[in-house]
DNA sequence: CTCTCTGGTAAACTTTGTTTACCAAGTACC
DNA sequence: GGTACTTGGTAAACAAAGTTTACCAGAGAG
């Protein structure tokens, strides 16, 4: 058996859901596409948690740490993750930049790449969604996220 | 170490943010608070993939399959799942109700306590949300998410 | 100089999911 | 009525990804 995507019974109404599934869906449906996306354009070996690495705001120039934080993960995890990515040639681990005993993370040519395929990816989605809500309606929705988003409620 | 939320940083502008981590951080923000309250609840036991089942709409007489489909993972995994929270007391996959020769998941009590204390925890994040935003705004916020819901955006 | 703290790393273990394979019950077809 | 195909469920082996436990190196405090 092949993996599918959730099919959604066309029975259910949105006046009975909750925040949390109306926010959930699409925001998995995005980060789907994403990972699909990367893939077909060449960047293979990338994996969903690769995917946090990559995630706004760019990992470039931040310590292995502050990612994992990020990421909610632990450091360890983390670590292999950018040890995969690393052996990939997304990024390099460089010693010591000057401060501290810390290291830092530098994308590669490659990983900028990702990066920008990334953001390139996510703005054909916001035009669909403009094409489907309206250029002010979608305003509208980013600037009501964007509230949510500066409010302690995601904390 | 134990594990830590992300932490976010004050300097992230929402301005250049794009609608994929305007989605996901509250999204996922919303995910762990039930994950959390659940247990702190006293529903021991109930940890991330577990949650899938319990996502709305209810699985109560849902068969299996259904089940995993919806979640967008495989019989084989799913079925696991099924057995360990049948071992937890949460529900039950009662033997041929009278259609074809499938099985159907009937919530226990407990099952159903489940799925109530949720949506009592979704209820009060809503709560919450509209102390933040308004009644209106938040109101048009489900709004904008329902249409985008219906539409094949998230298909 | 030594103690302690911080950031990074490594290895063992656990969780969770897919792949592969199989079984049982319907259903279609002859 | 018997046989092949399909569907839904299950089990075991394997793979992926994360936590826990433990350790090391360097920096700063005393």
């Amino acid at each position: 058996m092949s993996m599918s995507f959730p099919k959604e019974e066309s029975s259910i109404k949105t006046k009975d859901m909750l925040i949390g599934a109306m926010l959930r869906v699409p925001s998995e449906a995005i980060h789907r596409r994403i990972i699909r996306e990367l893939n077909a354009a060449g960047f293979q070996g990338l994996s969903q948690p690769h995917i946090a690495v990559f995630r706004f705001p760019s990992p470039d120039g931040v310590r292995p740490s502050v990612l994992a934080e990020r990421a909610g993960m632990s450091k360890q995890a983390m670590n292999r993750l950018l040890g995969s990515l690393e052996e990939l040639g997304y990024l390099v681990r460089s010693d010591a930049p000057d401060e501290g005993r810390a290291r830092v993370i530098r994308l590669t040519k490659s990983g900028h790449a990702v990066v920008a395929k990334e953001i390139e990816i996510l703005r054909q989605i916001e035009k669909e969604w403009i094409a489907e809500l309206g250029a002010g309606d979608f305003a509208r929705l980013k600037l009501l996220l964007g509230r949510v988003w500066e409010s302690p409620l995601v904390r």
